[in-house]
RNA sequence: GCCGGUGUGGUGGAAUUGGUAGACACGUUGGAUUCAAAAUCCAAUGGGGUCAAACCCGUGCCGGUUCGAGUCCGGCCACCGGUACCA
């Protein structure tokens, strides 16, 4: 038995005290930035999911630091956020010490795991020192023009006095209400910091081809922006000097429009909606707001809307169609406004249906039962009769053209980013509201605008955040007597996620100016980060977030690659033993500390790697964590039975060229459970040998020390070598692994009848004549054979009539 | 709902390009060791069938392509992640 208590402090304090893993400033090596997805330090602690993609990026960098690269490993913290938050509210405690206390948990945790991590390069996105730069990159996006100010909805609880999270907002019959209290929530229109990330959308759609990330991931952000091609149709207000314009994919179905619908919440309703409609059209608009967008759309089965009493006039043939107004239609998407052309789109169709509008059938196809919305040939199209689908939109969109009553434009979902919060525990925007209206940002030598000191945080009940009760903050004066307020909104945790590969780059001692000439040097080595590894819960939000923050700074000069992130992998989630996600709630949360203690921290993470591929989820066992140990134990006993001999053992050569071979290849492809089984294979047939030559234990120590560290590093020591974190990787001899005979698989009609061993150097056809071995002509016989099909090294296929 | 994913023995999983399904572990059973036990070491272990073999069945379900499908195609089912203010 080894004592793990021992070794892995022995080692961790090793480590740590000098400063083994400290990124290099050697500019001559071939550079790593190997980075995890940085954690919201939780009260709860870390759970036994956190260090699987963790120990995952240790093992990637300490095979990349034995392959001779210069490895930046860092680690963080995503401090800011609604937990703290909520917790500071609740307790009338500072946010500031609960989040410290946590951060201290949780590097506790991380230490005690024994990551390979340069600690020097810490960063916390709550420090000061740290927001600063948050603040100046946005300031940097408002000289942009790609910052502004903009009325957007938010989910306001009038009881409450203040703006809902989605999250803190649930669905009871269909309403919104509050989760606390189930209050009634609705829809409200407030000011808000929104950046332009729309402005980006086809390069952040464009530059995802040249990204190693999962297929999926891109596919989920490319469904995201959604890029949609189509056409803008004007379409005038009969008797009112207005217009709105819709977007449509579909303008060759033009002269099929019977009616228009407007989003409850656009702009002309109310100055379209006749006398006689208007009480319906108020009803229904306040209705609306207590809708979720996904109960609008998506959800919807039984659709409902309003005749708003209003006309507009078909810009292809002048015909008068209804508007109403509909929640099906968004403010969010396209123009908030869409032609409905129910015999060809099904949502149409069945608000037609509903309220008895006029159906127009323009494609030829059967609408009898459901819109059609294939490719048909057009009819009752006027100059569109007789064409195809492509042919009949290349043509509308000529028309509309011609006739300045609309135009190509491409659509995309993705909409602009909200980014501003109505809470105390983010970032201060660096902007002044004075009261001649005029908006001016925190110089940067003012950098960074940190938070007020506060006895109590609360609510404002107005929708403020708690900072406007901060009044010595609050209110600036200007030198020539001007009065301003500072921002009360703060950013969202994302700010703070956007630029944090950034900021550990910048970190020596505190952060680089970025623009600086050692900031410039700096981020042109070691930008982009060559692996990201992370959950894939953050596939959309923060890796879209994050690429355009890094677009933006590229276009202002500060980094020099198109994308942050050039390999990206996502771990699965390890789920309870009960097989379920682990939360309080259900009581199946795992703790790694207890295990820690029990098993040791090279346990654990031999377990955690050897449960199933990095990817998929997991369950958690004991008894697997049990058995990862025993392993171990067999690892440190093989070096007290075996004589370790400078002799060659030939038996063994075979086994361990393959275990090079198998944990290079697997490692790089961050396989790690088979990997270690390949390890196992060649333990276990020491066991069998009961010898070691020295070479083959040395190399098997540095391949199990990614996984295993503390224990790899002791038992080297016992064996009188220098430490293994920076020691070469082993080579395997292709030579070693050739085979004299093969073992080739007979099938007969495709099963398995027969098994026979052959030279390796036999031909094609004397293996197709071996095949034919007493036993397959037992299921040949009396048959013909039609084809024998032999694939090199592995099987003969032969098939009869 | 929409977008993305997952489904293989009693359990976790392996099979990297269509080529021996179940590597390696866990568990179970048997043996060795021990006064005895734990630990350790060795062996067996998908299901049916058989004294043993032969053989049959088997990768969520239904169908297809192929000499050959866990792998490719079509249609389902169940579960998981995301759905823009949890991050």
């Amino acid at each position: 038995m080894f004592n793990h208590k021992e070794i892995e402090k022995k080692w961790q304090k090793f480590w740590y005290s000098n400063k083994t893993f400290k990124t290099s400033s050697d500019d001559s090596l071939p550079k790593q930035f190997i980075l995890d997805m940085f954690p919201y330090p939780s009260g709860a602690g870390l759970h036994v999911g956190h260090p699987e993609g963790y120990t995952a990026t240790d093992i990637y960098s300490r095979l990349k630091r034995m392959q001779g690269y210069n490895v930046l490993h860092p680690m963080g913290w995503d401090a800011f956020g609604l937990p703290a938050e909520q917790y500071a509210i609740k307790t009338g405690n500072d946010p500031r010490d609960f989040t410290d206390k946590n951060i201290a948990t949780f590097k506790r945790q991380i230490q005690d795991l024994g990551f390979s991590y340069d600690w020097d390069r810490e960063v916390n996105t709550t420090d000061p020192n740290y927001f600063k730069w948050t603040q100046w990159i946005f300031k940097k996006l408002y000289e942009k023009g790609l910052a502004e100010i903009g009325y957007m909805e938010v989910n306001w609880c009038e009881e409450l006095g203040t703006v809902l999270a989605n999250e803190e907002v649930l669905n009871v019959d269909g309403k919104m209400v509050s989760e606390v209290g189930e209050f009634p929530v609705i829809k409200k229109p407030m000011k808000q910091w929104v950046l332009k990330i729309t402005e980006y959308a086809e390069r952040l759609l464009n530059d995802l081809d040249e990204l190693d990330w999962p297929e999926s991931t891109k596919e989920m952000q490319r469904n995201w922006i959604g890029k949609s091609i189509g056409a803008k149709v004007d379409f005038k207000i009969k008797d009112h000097d207005l217009s709105f314009t819709v977007f449509t994919t579909r303008a060759d179905t033009l002269f099929g429009s019977t009616y228009c619908v407007l989003a409850p919440e656009h702009d002309l309703v109310q100055f379209i909606t006749s006398n006689e409609q208007k009480l319906e059209v108020e009803k229904y608009i306040e209705f609306a707001k207590g809708k979720s967008d996904l109960e609008r759309t998506e959800l919807n089965k039984d659709k409902t809307g309003v005749f708003t009493g209003a006309y507009a006039i078909n810009p292809v043939n002048g015909k008068e169609v209804p508007i109403w107004i509909s929640d099906y239609v968004l403010s969010t998407y396209g123009t908030g406004a869409i032609m409905a052309v129910p015999g060809h789109d099904q949502r149409d169709y069945e608000f037609a249906k509903k309220f008895d509008l006029e159906i127009v059938k323009v494609l030829d196809g059967d609408i009898s039962e459901e819109a059609f919305t294939g490719d048909a040939l057009h009819v009752n199209s006027g100059f569109l009769d007789g064409l195809g689908k492509e042919e009949a939109i290349a043509k509308m969109i000529e028309f509309l053209e011609e006739n300045k009553v609309g135009e190509a434009y491409v659509n995309y979902k993705l909409r602009d980013w909200i980014f501003s919060r109505q809470r105390f525990w983010g970032e201060p925007f660096p902007v002044i509201h004075w009261e001649d209206g005029t908006v001016s940002l925190v110089d940067d030598k003012d950098l960074p605008l940190e938070l007020p000191e506060m006895d109590n945080i609360r609510p404002t009940g107005t929708g403020e955040s708690p900072l406007a009760n901060a009044k010595e903050w609050l209110e600036v004066i200007r030198e020539d007597g001007v009065k301003g307020r500072r921002e009360t909104n703060t950013m969202p945790q994302w700010a703070g996620s956007c630029w944090y590969y950034i900021g550990y780059i910048l970190n020596e001692d505190g952060y680089i100016n970025p623009e600086s000439e050692h900031g410039q040097k700096l981020l042109k080595k070691w930008l982009p980060v060559d692996l990201y590894i992370g959950g894939a819960e953050h596939s959309v939000l923060h890796l879209l977030y994050s690429r355009f923050w890094h677009k933006v700074l590229y276009d202002i000069g500060v980094v020099h690659t198109k994308e942050p992130y050039f390999k990206l992998f996502h771990q699965g989630m390890i789920l309870g033993t009960d097989g379920l996600r682990m939360s309080k709630s259900r009581g199946n949360v795992v703790n790694p500390d207890e295990l820690v203690e029990s098993h040791g921290a090279d346990t654990f993470r031999l377990y955690e790697m050897f449960m199933g591929p990095l990817e998929g989820e997991k369950p958690w066992s004991e008894s697997g964590v049990d058995g990862a140990r025993r392993f171990l134990e067999r690892v440190w006993r093989m070096f007290e039975f075996s004589e370790c001999t400078d002799e060659k053992v030939l038996e063994l050569d075979k086994v361990y060229h393959q275990t090079v071979k198998k944990v290079t290849a697997d490692y790089d492809n961050l396989r790690f459970n088979t990997a270690i089984s390949q390890m196992m294979i060649f333990v276990n047939e020491v066991y069998k040998i009961k010898k070691l030559p020295r070479e083959y234990a040395v190399g098997f120590l540095t391949m199990l020390n990614p996984i295993a560290p503390h224990i790899t590093e002791e038992l080297n020591e016992k064996l009188g070598n220098d430490i293994l974190a920076y020691s070469k990787w082993p080579e395997y001899d292709e030579s070693k692994l050739i085979e004299s005979t093969i073992e080739v698989v007979i099938q007969v009609n495709g099963k398995v009848r027969d098994k026979i061993k052959v030279s390796a150097k036999a031909s094609d056809d004397a293996v197709k004549e071996a095949a034919l071995t007493e036993k397959v002509k037992s299921f040949t016989e009396g048959k013909t054979i039609v084809k024998v099909i032999y694939v090199k090294g592995k099987l003969v296929s032969i098939v009869v009539k």
